[in-house]
DNA sequence: CTGAAAGCGCTTACAG
DNA sequence: CTGAAAGCGCTTACAG
């Protein structure tokens, strides 16, 4: 069993095990590759260097590569962090990572980040202040050159100490109330407007709202785009409820609120997907059939969706394009090509699939 | 618009903005909270080190909690590390954080590595050999002081390097052909003998199985443990494909592959939900129906499987425990409690929806 | 209990 | 083109 450790077998003879300490790096540095190529370790430094290279002979440069690679060796990303004040990571703070919304979003990040060679360093917020704060100061201990948050309140502490401390930092997915910020976001409303046209079109007129927590913006302003809407076609808009969080749970919750009104409604417009789900399942426990009786629409299109019954009707959201987009414009504002802040808004689509029908008569 | 970033607005007077390079981290240093105490700066650091705190005078400590509460201190990670050589970071490789089946493994190791203090970076491989080494150099060059590994083919370079390099290393779903290393995966064979119960107590005998690539310990596990089951209650198990990726594409190119033989068969067993998936739209386009003409095992649970139709009858995979587990191991190599290498087979649970029914007669 | 010193592995202004 | 020196912000053995 332990032949697969031993030294010999490894053949890796730099390493004497009895000084071995946990996280020992035990890597060669460039001073070793000083050494063996015999200049300075300063010369080794600009030779491996891109932006110093040039500097360095051709041989030199050459015979530096050729040690390095022969010893095997990598920067300590730590001492040039401590030196040039710039760790080549980025922070991104989500409420949770298995709500499936988010790991595309982290997934376009990482993408971008990688190829402008940066490390990403994601938390879980779960929405609670404590662990925000909490992983927002482990993230500015270790240097972190800017952050993406995707867990903006309308009003947010971290927004504001970003602005405080001057950390470049992009809002994706929800912004804040004030402007001045940098943020990729959704066009809100013209998501809201597609699928209420689209249940108008199918001859609805009682719908109810279920939206998220108005403490975010998505929640905020797709209640609002609701609420004009309703008020522009001269429909009845106060079937309206709100949920604490984004989940199957506060959308089944909410939409049992809704039956105890004893007011008749048609349709639907959830929150966002989980909410939805909530939803067909509070109504499926009344007897009420989606969409037969009662048609339902979501938002996000989380993957997988398409694939349960009845499918989901939502709005789209482009959580990849996002999560790439608020890192392009992150790495814009690192390198200071950006003067002004921008609000991106980015085109939903509606979906329709089966959760939507024209109304009984 | 320019307001929100002014100076004094933010009350942020450390700050020379002239002086301002990007990356720069601008906060006090233990320098400075030495100052104000009037101490000496190495009496600072151990009043704010848990370990060397009791070396320092009660009043000392105060003040100096004080000061750094006041100047709102924080400690530089990439100092520390660099003088300490630990970085109190771990690295997570994945194929993919799209998939569904691994968020539920990372927020388990995140969970633990921060109620130890640790970060977590992950990096996607998609299986690529380039990417997944470029992204292990990263690490290494972060200093990562462990590894935790879902990416591990039977037979993985990456962790030969791990074990060249002495790098604490946990395998988390998928293992290694040799033994030796520490690993968190499913008690695969249990899994499929509840599939193929539960298929037999149901009457098939015809099975087919699609199985996962067979470089991967999960998909070789599977499939030798189907092929076991078949021996032993002398049933014919010749019926088998193996798909390249774990994906719906593959499954259901590899289920078409099935039809091409023209042997009859009743039940599929999959090699995890994704094929799963594919098999039963490959069916569907050929007019079987699942579970009337063709019943369909799938293998790990991914959320929202419940809710499609057929609900999907799967083998459940813990994730999320899986991932707790991984880390805790992975501490105990670190902390070097753990003397020799364990395999922890979790004990997996079938779980029966609609996609499994007794065959046509 | 505290201070002074050395050093972790880099980078870079300064000299030549 | 290259070297020598200083220093990033910590930690810790050594002295007292």
């Amino acid at each position: 069993m332990r032949t697969l450790w031993d030294k010999t077998k490894t053949g890796n003879i730099n390493c004497d095990v009895s000084a071995m300490k946990k996280g020992r790096r035990n890597t060669p540095t460039i001073r070793d590759i000083a050494n063996m190529v015999g200049v300075h370790h300063s010369t080794v430094s600009r030779a491996l260097n891109a932006d110093q290279k040039q500097k360095i002979s051709p041989k030199v440069v050459r015979a530096v590569e050729k040690a390095a690679d022969k010893l095997g060796y990598l920067p300590n990303i730590a001492a040039s962090t401590l030196k040039r004040n710039r760790s080549f990571a980025l922070g991104v703070l989500i409420p949770d990572i298995t709500n499936p919304i988010f790991p595309p979003v982290i997934r376009g990040i990482q993408d971008v980040a990688e190829s402008e060679g940066y490390t990403v360093i994601t938390a879980n917020t779960d929405d609670d202040p404590t662990k925000e704060r909490d992983a927002f100061r482990m993230m500015r201990g270790r240097g972190i050159e800017g952050i993406i948050i995707a867990t903006a309140r309308l009003s947010d502490p971290t927004v504001d100490e970003c602005i405080k401390y001057e950390i470049p930092f992009v809002l994706v997915n929800r912004t804040v109330r004030h402007d001045g910020v940098n943020a990729v976001i959704l066009d809100e409303d013209c998501g809201v407007r597609a699928a209420l046209d689209h249940l108008l079109g199918l001859g609805h007129t009682r719908i109810a709202c279920i939206s998220g927590p108005t403490e975010t913006s998505t929640g905020a302003e797709r209640l609002e785009s609701f609420q004009n809407f309703m008020k522009i076609h001269e429909l009845q808009s106060d079937l309206v409820e709100r949920t604490a969080k984004y989940t199957v749970e506060e959308g089944h919750d909410a939409c049992r609120k809704l039956f105890k009104r004893n007011k008749p409604f048609t349709a639907v417009l959830a929150g966002n997907d989980l909410i939805a789900l909530g939803c067909i399942d509070a109504l499926n426990e009344v007897g009420r059939q989606v969409p037969h009786d009662v048609s339902v629409v979501g938002a996000n299109d989380i993957p997988m969706l398409s694939r349960m019954v009845p499918a989901l009707t939502t709005i789209n959201t482009p959580m990849y394009k996002m999560g790439c987009q608020s890192a392009t414009t992150l790495f814009q504002v690192i390198n200071g090509y950006s003067s002004d802040s921008v609000v991106l808004r980015m085109q939903p689509r509606l979906v329709v699939r089966d959760s939507t029908a024209p109304p009984q008569p």
